[in-house]
DNA sequence: CCATTACGATACTACGTGGTATCGAATATA
DNA sequence: TATATTCGATACCACGTAGTATCGTAATGG
């Protein structure tokens, strides 16, 4: 995605792997503080100590190095699926982890860059349906366990709701969300276990 | 919000309010098609037939005229709540017009802007704010007297799983949308009436 | 008819910033 | 040691565009 073809171990300096994550790491920072087109390189740049010809050996552009950003974000973020066998306690699990990365992590104010840069660059429109594709594959897994007669729908419903909080209300989720939602969808007056 | 206060009937020249609509229906166009950093003055004001002075006598700048577009827009897709004593009648109502929204208008690729611009222009945050405590005051009308015990939660599942589809999976809204939502959330095996 | 204000057209300024070129130093292979 | 490639620093260019200034003209009120 970043180095060039591993061809049996090339001559001169290596490329430095910390480089790479702590560009990584800044633009995620940058992006989340600033929104997409706030983010400068040159404060990604300066954030993580490096320069920007080193940005450019790695990414052709911006969008690029942003799209690529937010992949690294999701892979520390995205656990996969639990399977104690009490469904209810997966789905809580899951939907718990998505909550905690949107409080912990700059994922959230990232996706809602995305979210409006998209329109502009197809590289971030890919990098968003990778995203929520992702998401959606580890929750499916346990909603479909709970008992849910439309999988597709439920994951749409609670990711709706939590993203939806976060995007358009411009409002912190709340740890409690994890069991309103449960019990809302999955409670003992309906089906589900 | 755009023309000078009605004092008395001043002297020279009144305000087109032609040429403040075309502003308005161009810039939701120009915005929704290419998103809202690339969409240009020059060519909202080419498409309204209209000039850059013209826009700044009616806004200070870009961001102001852009939210102005979107409280112009939602104003004409948001009826009031319907009240027609069957409840479950009127929640499809409700969901459908926002639905319908979605699907004919501008305004789903326009609030896909917004997201991402409102980290950056707080002018734009403000309106999006506004946008959904519009929306929320009509459908938490209907849903509370579709017996929601938490008509908040319902609201944010409903408006979340309709937006999440637009903004974050990019894919359009299926009028049939209106049948699953209600049926998983007020249909016959749970409460509801 | 005169003063006032808005109109659309056009040219222009000011500024930020993505991307490139060039450096000397560092780190690798042969 | 020679060669290749990366490193961070810095300066620079090219470009787009928000916003302003200045036109002559059109529409209102006094």
């Amino acid at each position: 995605m970043t180095a060039r073809g591993r061809a049996a171990a090339r001559r001169g300096r290596p490329q430095s792997e910390a480089a790479t994550a702590a560009l990584m790491r800044a633009t995620l920072a940058v992006v989340a503080a600033r929104g997409y087109h706030a983010a400068t390189l040159e404060e990604i740049v300066a954030r993580a100590g490096s320069s920007k010809p080193t940005v450019y050996r790695r990414w052709p552009s911006k969008p690029r190095l942003v799209a690529d950003a937010v992949r690294f974000a999701l892979a520390a973020a995205n656990p996969s699926a639990p399977a104690t066998g009490r469904p209810l306690a997966d789905v809580r699990a899951v939907v718990g982890n998505v909550i905690h990365a949107l409080r912990t992590t700059p994922l959230a104010r990232v996706l809602a860059a995305l979210v409006g840069a998209a329109a502009d660059e197809p590289a971030l429109a890919e990098a968003l349906v990778e995203v929520e594709r992702e998401r959606r594959r580890v929750l499916r897994a346990v909603v479909e366990r709970a008992g849910a007669r439309d999988a597709d729908l439920d994951v749409d419903l609670v990711l709706g709701a939590l993203y939806f909080r976060v995007l358009m209300r411009r409002m912190p989720v709340d740890a409690r969300l994890v069991a309103r939602l449960t019990r809302r969808l999955y409670g003992r007056s309906c089906d589900g276990s």
